[in-house]
RNA sequence: GGCGUCAUAGCCAAGCGGUAAGGCAAGGGUCUGCAAAACCCUGAUUCCCCAGUUCAAAUCUGGGUGGCGCCUCCA
């Protein structure tokens, strides 16, 4: 299999480290809010990399991390008056609830910048001694950016370009204006630890290079996050731990794409964040997983008003085959069949570089021949359906009962409709029974003016809202 | 200013050197009193532009143009 490497800005044949074994990391969050769909997209991609990796046989072993203590945090906690401790736990509970309705299966490892305390120190302390970074006068550490020769390899930037692009002005406690804090001195009230540099707390990048050191050791298989992180956060991830073990810290570079807003990026300076918990509300995680699936997880998703609808429709109408199949040949014939074709076409699908787009888009031709298998009674149909939800559900769909699924999203969208449209409908179609066309038709141009679609069956109708 | 990334039909989108998947929308048909739904059929002689490499390029190289992003917290 392929996996597209940041690093050499291409696609590689997947090998790891250890021969059988991956292990996996990528970045987390920031627990200073609530999750939003991009964080919901990140772990989900991550997840599905984890689960097809062990599809393939390896044996994974895959961490996350939270950052549980920053900027952001405490400024939260002063707001509230929550201390920055349990606002951050209150958050990660918070989190892990919405995770799991998304249903993204947690890591085997979750790290936390707070229960890694001594490691960050340690890891600074080393990169001291060697030279890589200097402690400042007011008990601030920062890395020296012009010990590491190769920063700027993963971004692509040299140190020159990237001073003349510095737009806060030095402070004095820097020796260049590239150099990054490792650790900070608190300020008066601020949580904070005690280090041989005064009391404070670690900055942001050291927690991901000291944590992977002491979770994984010295180096990594694949390093993911979101592509915003490139810079500077994990080109700052590579200067700590390669200064510091002279080793290549991580084989591969994986990073997702970022989702926009009709069209418009998402972030928290611009305040437009969808929150995972709202859409919820409003779309299954199955359909929400589908819409975003659809795309290559390393472009952007631009987010359109139609694109959850659309996609919690073809998941309806997947399921509604499903459903029949079951009808017609048994819920347990349609559980326990096999068709390696289908799992064939979807592992080459993913063997290029987790195109989880490309193995979407074979359902709706699959889904074409079960409907056609059912119409003529052919029993393989049954097969094809339990083979399809096996092998989807690594994706995260096809996971549900298709009955239960049907129901969840029907209650989703209630169709509540007004008593005046029901009063309409049956004038209507008490005048078609009468066959005064004119009057019929009539009433129902007026029915779809206020928002209704009338469907005939043979002895009896159905309001739809439009 | 530096760097990155993307550019494929009306829209979304796959494609990774061998002659343009899929979805939505649209048009035509079957069905229907007429519709709706469902089903069937139809779509780029061509992949932003200009050069080059090659027997062969949407795919590789060089140069443009345009969108987006990063250089400040961000998945």
């Amino acid at each position: 299999m392929r996996i597209y490497n940041s690093l050499t800005r291409r696609k590689e044949e997947f090998t790891p480290l250890e021969k059988g074994k991956v292990k996996m990391y990528a970045c987390g969050i920031t627990v200073s809010g609530e999750a939003h769909i991009g964080h919901g997209y990140q772990a989900l991609i991550y997840d599905i990399m984890r689960k097809y990796l062990e599809k393939k046989g390896y044996s994974v072993t895959y961490a996350r991390n939270y950052t549980d203590v920053d900027d952001k945090i405490i400024a939260k906690s002063k707001e509230t008056g929550i201390p920055a401790e349990k606002y951050a736990a209150q958050m990660i509970e918070n989190i892990n609830a919405v995770m799991k309705e998304f249903d993204v299966d947690e890591p085997a490892l979750w790290l936390k910048a707070t229960e890694n305390i001594q490691n960050i120190i340690d890891f600074i302390s080393e990169l001291i001694k060697k030279g890589h970074a200097y402690p400042a006068a007011n008990g601030d550490v920062y890395f020296n950016v012009s010990s590491f020769k190769r920063y700027g390899c993963l971004s692509n930037r040299s140190v020159e370009d990237m001073l003349d692009g510095v737009r806060v002005e030095n402070d004095e406690l820097k020796k260049s204006p590239a150099d990054f804090a490792l650790w900070k001195a608190a300020k008066e009230g601020e949580i904070c630890w005690n280090s041989p540099w005064g009391k404070g707390r670690p900055g942001w990048h050291i927690e991901c290079s000291a944590m992977n050191r002491a979770a994984f050791g010295d180096q990594i298989d694949i390093h993911g996050g979101g592509r915003d992180l490139i810079f500077p956060h994990h080109e700052n991830e590579i200067a700590q731990s390669e200064s510091l073990t002279g080793k290549q810290f991580a084989k591969y570079w994986t990073h997702n794409g970022l989702i926009k807003v009709n069209g418009q990026k998402m972030s928290k300076s611009l305040g437009n964040s969808l929150l995972l918990s709202d859409l919820l509300k409003k779309y299954s995680n199955e359909a929400i997983k589908f819409a975003l699936l659809q795309n290559n997880y390393r472009g952007d998703i631009n987010i359109t008003d139609n694109l959850f609808p659309e996609a919690e429709k073809h998941l309806t109408d997947f399921y509604s085959v499903i459903k029949a199949a079951e009808d017609k040949f048994g819920k347990s014939a349609c559980a326990n069949g096999e068709n390696e074709r289908i799992d064939d076409k979807f592992n080459a699908c993913m063997d290029e570089d987790f195109n989880a787009a490309l193995a979407l888009s074979e359902l709706f031709s699959l889904f074409k021949s079960v409907s056609a298998k059912i119409q003529k009674g052919d029993k393989t149909a049954a097969d094809d359906v339990s083979q399809i939800r096996k092998t989807y559900a690594l994706l995260g769909i096809f996971k549900k009962d298709a009955e239960e699924y049907l129901k969840e999203v029907a209650a989703k969208n209630p169709a509540e409709i007004p008593a005046e449209i029901e009063e309409l409908a049956k004038a209507r179609w008490q005048a078609k029974q009468n066959k005064n066309w004119a009057q019929a038709d009539s009433l129902r141009t007026q029915i779809d003016a206020m928002g209704y679609t009338i469907k005939d069956g043979k002895d009896s109708f159905t309001i739809i809202k439009k």
